[in-house]
RNA sequence: GUGGAUGUAGCUCAGCUGGUUAGAGCACCAGAUUGUGGAUCUGGGGGCCGUGGGUUCAAGUCCCAUCUUCCACCCCA
């Protein structure tokens, strides 16, 4: 073999016309939804500077930046003593002053504090571009997927919180996915941290407690019990883990237990307005629930957490996100708290896909075909060809003169709902034949009335 | 980053304990049918068996490495 087989990268995905029309379907939608709502678009470049990206996702997080070598002659300021197996990590930073975003967060962040003074607070925006991560990929993740972002900085309010779960709901409402919102605080957390003794501990206990459905309380309090919380603390815990019931029972007990805790209880508090919020929107279809295992690893986030899981598909979040009172904080921007949250929607597109929610219609792009038997034949077609698309109606013509077996076969492959077809005869009668290819009847129609016709039949 | 599986035609897969020229279905192209599609029949093209090395008289088959895809862990959309 002269050259290996052309391929892309791992964890990469190219998309044909099928899926790109339904992942249009998705983003169309979404994003019309973030515009009713008042959500101003931007987007920022596919590259940031490391010194943005770096730090803020934690020591995992870093670990997954694509890194971009710099240009030119990369090792010139290089200690070749430095430049030894082990020490990868101190070397790329120093050839690589440029990553590939690692979420869309952050570089809003950057964005927020570098135009503050442009922006109009509160600012509402959304941002749908791809991001990358060196993780390994398996099911439903990719080293490139697309975020949906949308994100509120500026206010502390819990309409707010309010218009993301109404979001959420509209969203996969309209894309016909069933899903459950699941809500948390951090401050609930930090509440029952500080309650069982271990406050310090607050990311090892949630980071375990979020596991409880894929490994259980055993394997919970074991994995507790390796990250070091002691024995007393994770016997307070349990209550609180196994805490069953809907969301205002959750809440009364929830309440008992964080009485002594000044930030558990204010974590109670601005769930209790926020579920108050969401009853007096009327009714969701979305199940919203009250899940105290819910922690997320982004520890930037301060208040309100939230997660969206499909209903009835199995493949990790489709969406999720949080308020975070000081992002912008690391850009030397103060007193900035946001909110927001995040589709996902390659694993929206894998939901679907797997429920077969992609409506038919999709699929057909071109609505009419003219068929082609000749130079002559051809341009006969053309005037009625121009006026079906100048008045919004999509229609082609076969290039080239084939034989009619194949260019019918292109106009069923294609799912083209209505083939003209004009030849010889029909010339000499200044007319056109229109076959429909669904129900293969065909009427033979006068020039003038053609495009009339067609629109009708569509 | 750790552990486990996988790779044969465009796609889904056969191919026995190593043994002639590597198969099927679907898809594609052509013809039956020169102005009427989805069906049927007939024929045809297409593979250095992921890649590189090794063992052997002989490797798609055994061994090693590497890459891909998938699964679990970590983490996450």
């Amino acid at each position: 073999m002269a050259s290996s087989k052309p391929s892309i990268p791992k964890g990469t995905r190219d998309f044909n016309p099928e899926q790109m029309v339904r992942r249009n379907y998705i983003f169309d939608s979404i994003r019309s939804v973030f515009s009713i709502y008042g959500y101003q678009p931007i987007e920022t470049p596919a590259m940031e500077n490391l010194s943005t990206l770096l730090g803020k996702y934690g020591e995992e997080g870093d670990k997954l930046l694509f890194k971009i070598l710099n240009s030119g002659d990369f090792l010139e300021r290089v200690d070749p003593s430095t430049a030894r197996p082990g020490n990868s990590n101190a070397v790329s930073l120093a050839i690589c002053e440029k990553g590939l975003r690692y979420d869309l967060t952050v570089p809003f962040a950057r964005f927020v504090v570098q135009y503050q003074n442009d922006i109009v607070f509160p600012f509402k925006r959304y941002q749908i571009q791809p991001v990358w991560r060196a993780d390994r990929p398996q099911k439903g993740r990719y080293r490139e997927f697309y975020q949906c972002d949308v994100d509120v900085i500026g206010s502390t309010s819990l309409l707010n919180e309010l218009e993301l779960v109404l979001i959420i709901n509209e969203v996969f409402q309209r894309l016909g996915v069933r899903v459950v919102v699941k809500l948390n605080n951090r401050k609930i957390l930090s509440g029952i941290a500080e309650v069982i003794g271990e406050a310090e501990r607050l990311t090892d206990i949630t980071v375990a407690i979020d596991k409880i459905d894929k490994i259980g309380i055993d394997g919970v309090n074991s994995e507790l019990r390796e990250r070091g919380v002691s024995e007393v603390a994770i016997e307070k815990l349990q209550p609180v883990i196994l805490l069953k019931g809907n969301n205002t029972e959750k809440l009364g007990l929830l309440k008992n237990t964080l009485a002594p805790s000044e930030v558990g209880m204010r974590g109670i508090g601005e769930m209790e307005e926020l579920l108050e919020l969401i009853r007096q929107s009327g009714e969701l279809l979305s199940e919203v629930e009250l899940d105290l295992s819910l922690a997320r690893g982004l520890n930037y986030y301060t208040g309100t957490i939230f997660e969206v899981k499909a209903a009835d598909v199995e493949i990790g979040s489709i969406c999720g996100g949080g308020r975070y009172d000081d992002l912008a904080g690391i850009f030397g921007m103060k007193n900035l708290s946001g909110v927001g949250v995040s589709f996902g929607a390659d694993r929206i597109f894998d939901v679907m896909l797997q429920l077969n929610l992609f409506p038919d219609s999709l699929l057909s792009s071109t609505q009419v075909m003219f068929t082609n038997f000749g130079k002559s034949e051809a341009a006969y077609c053309l005037k009625a060809l121009r006026q079906l698309r100048e008045q919004g109606v999509s229609a082609e013509i076969y290039p080239d003169p084939a034989k009619m077996k194949k260019q019918l076969d292109y106009a069923n492959r294609r799912r083209i709902k209505l083939v003209v077809i004009a030849g010889e005869s029909e010339m000499q009668q200044n007319q056109l034949s229109v076959k429909n290819m669904e129900t293969g009847e065909q009427a033979t129609i006068s020039a003038e009335d053609v495009v009339s016709y067609i629109k009708e039949n569509i």
